[in-house]
DNA sequence: CGTTCGATTGAGGAAGATCAATTAATGTGG
DNA sequence: CCACATTAATTGATCTTCCTCAATCGAACG
């Protein structure tokens, strides 16, 4: 495992810009126009990625950020004692790599869970480019702005929720950030396993496989026919619904 | 409470800006220099807070970023069916108001939690004074880097720890942090109540003073002879000592 | 000097972790 | 394509940690 990716193959895939998208990225911007803007501007190194590669990892030097045009990425922080934890779960047009400007050096790991394909580009480049073309700095300084929102919320969730909230939140997250993405939302299916999930959560292997179990037993989620990785969410509203019925002590358990 | 801070009284306080510093802002710029820097490229309208004051209000029009210059705030969140989550603590130097520039409003409060002086800084203006001084972009980029970081420590710390390490990690965090601020680290005071510890830290103030009367039975912190609220830390060391001890199953309990 | 707020400490209970056994999916070599 | 090995997921039983509830104490404040 942790292959280092393969080094410099120019992808040979299409780059899908012509994808609709609904989401606003960024004043009005959604990841479709935001990536195709940014291909624009700075004809990025393309990347095909597979799952368990590594685009960098903690320690290593900085010196690129870089872009999730397809795919899907999980950031992984380590502690000096051993610890692991998955701290942040990337989609298509997210950035990676911010972590390692103030310090010069990366401080996680960007593991890829699926194939896919990443643009690399020199923060040095990017910095130029972002003087002659200011809505390019809009942009990366939206992208850091979002992951700050996001990570804030991610501690909120593992405080302030129960196991089964935590997991329903998750799934929600999740659905509504392919949404956002104009991907389909009604059987999404997660790459990552029990264990992984529960790292993320903060909470065991076998209390994510409960929480889902629960969760497809009140109706809110469903199993595909084979596999239990696909998940079925029939209503994304749902998802909410259940987290707020853990929150609330009172009202009657139906059934 | 929740005051907003008085509107526009130029602060008749020093800045500080000669006080020595040890600790490492981005590419061997300390906290002080870095203000002084941001003070003679911004000169930002300076605002004295106290204990209470909130610089923004989740949901409020984005339009400043704040640089803090002394005092000491907390960054709470909060969630659509009213729960509430300090999310991050800030110290001299640190920038707030990051989560605004997406979504073009705040995604949370910042609230004062001593008298203190904050620096005023219209993302317009700032964005400006960096076309022409590139290492105001640099410094900028860093804070925000630094920031998420921080934020993916602070997960972890709470996805993978036991109640008593988080509490001596907060605290050996918080020694760390004002010793890169050249600050005195032998005996701190928490302006900060143990619920609002808690809710930091994901669990209930009793388990903070719990972990904390613990933590004085060993010897790894002590308590100031008048009040609580003061923390003497001898040996910030004994605090990595102690969480280390809270991970490894086997080892004695001494007496 | 009483009131209020914050902190401490104890007792009991509940959420979730741990341990363990079983089943389902995935992959491999024949 | 099948038997087998391997890994992932589920489910149950028990145990630990931490939360909840409650009483007490100390400090700060009007």
């Amino acid at each position: 495992m942790l292959n280092t990716v393969t080094p410099s193959k120019t992808a040979p895939v299409p780059t899908g810009l012509a994808l609709p998208s609904i989401g606003r990225d960024c004043e009005g911007r959604n990841t479709a126009d935001t990536l195709k803007l940014l291909c624009e501007q700075l004809t990025p190194q393309r990347r095909v990625v597979h799952t368990g590669d590594t685009i960098y990892q903690a320690g290593e030097r900085f010196g690129n950020l870089y872009i999730l045009n397809s795919g899907f990425f999980k950031i992984v922080n380590l502690s000096a004692d051993g610890r692991e934890q998955v701290v942040g779960l990337k989609f298509r047009g997210d950035w990676l790599g911010f972590d390692g400007i103030a310090g010069g050096r990366y401080s996680c790991d960007a593991v890829a869970m699926d194939t896919g394909e990443i643009w690399v580009v020199s923060y040095e480049a990017l910095l130029a480019a972002c003087a002659s073309h200011p809505t390019l700095l809009q942009v990366l300084h939206a992208a850091m702005s979002r992951e700050i929102a996001h990570d804030r919320d991610s501690l909120m969730s593992v405080c302030t929720l129960p196991a089964d909230a935590r997991v329903a939140d998750f799934l929600r997250y999740w659905a509504e950030t392919l949404a956002e993405r104009g991907m389909r939302t009604d059987e999404i299916t997660l790459r990552m396993t029990r264990a992984e999930i529960g790292n993320y959560l903060g909470m065991t292997l076998e209390s994510v496989s409960r929480a889902l179990s629960r969760l497809a037993r009140d109706n809110v989620i469903g199993f595909a026919t084979k596999g239990r990785r696909d998940v079925q969410i029939p209503d994304v509203r749902a998802l909410s619904a259940f987290v707020q019925r853990c929150l609330s002590p009172a009202p009657a358990m139906l059934q």
